[in-house]
DNA sequence: CAAAAATAGTTGCGTGCGCAACTATCTACT
DNA sequence: AGTAGATAGTTGCGCACGCAACTATTTTTG
């Protein structure tokens, strides 16, 4: 038997909710993406690329911040670089190296569409949440996130 | 322009901090089931039957709680059905129905593995949050959920 | 009560992604 | 410098899943 330490209500709400709401509430995120032509990924990828200096990011890095495999990244930007929204560009310095670029075009969808996503993640999350729930996730996924790196880093 | 209602910085921070971490905090609790010769959806599949009245569930119901497709299920179901930790049975009233149950490998594997699945989950997680935190995603996610359900529902 | 609509489940097909293997380049050790 | 190992990116393959179409039942409706 030894369970050990089992979870409390508190812990197994809050346990439970994440693993069974967080893949609905993404999912439904994404849809209100479809209008736009886009998915989730193609969205949180331009929005890297129109944040990032210079209007670029190494693959490498690039797939490290969407959680992607490099493999993934390939795999997506291939969407992307078909609708022209990005354009990949040599680096100089090594030459193994790839950035991918925004385009005009790719700042023109994203900027048209950032509103509408915005909208959605209040209707669906934020204006939900209370002060101090908004602060309590931000907090807590900096915890859970730095934990989780220092695990990757070894 | 007209950027609407923008995020604040608390509001980006637990957008953000949900949509970048959660994807690899259930990758991570997935690896920790690895070594069990199960993956997450495996698991859910097997708590939920666990707990359910009679150890079965109607395939249609289950699909729903576990927030898979039908035809998801259907092929989730070939591997814990191969392994022998469920089993098909048909329901007498609706012959349309079939129910997946839980059987005695499956409850005595689950039984094995749910003290180390609650410390993945307490490592990753539950353990990183204080008790204000885990109130808040508590009572966040089930709003949340409220919310989805509804929009599912009409 | 017959016909139409709804519902449970499965199957074919397409998609997104990770892993392992591969090439090309860079870095470190001797 | 020369070789061994690390690193960037792509490709082949496999897996899990959703959607649409299909069959088999049940429910609804005129």
């Amino acid at each position: 038997m030894a369970k050990a330490k089992w979870l409390t209500d508190a812990e197994m709400r809050a346990w439970r909710g994440f693993i069974e709401r967080s893949a609905d509430l993404i999912n439904i995120i994404t849809k209100d993406l479809e209008p736009y032509g886009l998915d989730g990924g193609d969205y949180q990828l331009l929005a890297m690329l129109s944040e990032a200096p210079g209007h670029k990011m190494k693959m490498c890095d690039l797939a490290q911040t969407l959680g992607l495999s490099r493999s993934g990244l390939t795999r997506r930007m291939d969407g992307v670089l078909k609708a022209k929204y990005v354009s990949r560009v040599g680096d100089q310095e090594d030459r193994r190296a790839v950035f991918a670029q925004i385009t005009e075009k790719g700042l023109a969808l994203i900027k048209k569409v950032a509103p509408h996503h915005v909208a959605s993640v209040r209707r669906h999350m934020i204006d939900l949440l209370s002060p101090a729930e908004i602060a309590a996730f931000g907090t807590g996924f900096a915890k859970i996130g730095k934990q989780l790196s220092q695990k990757t880093k070894i």
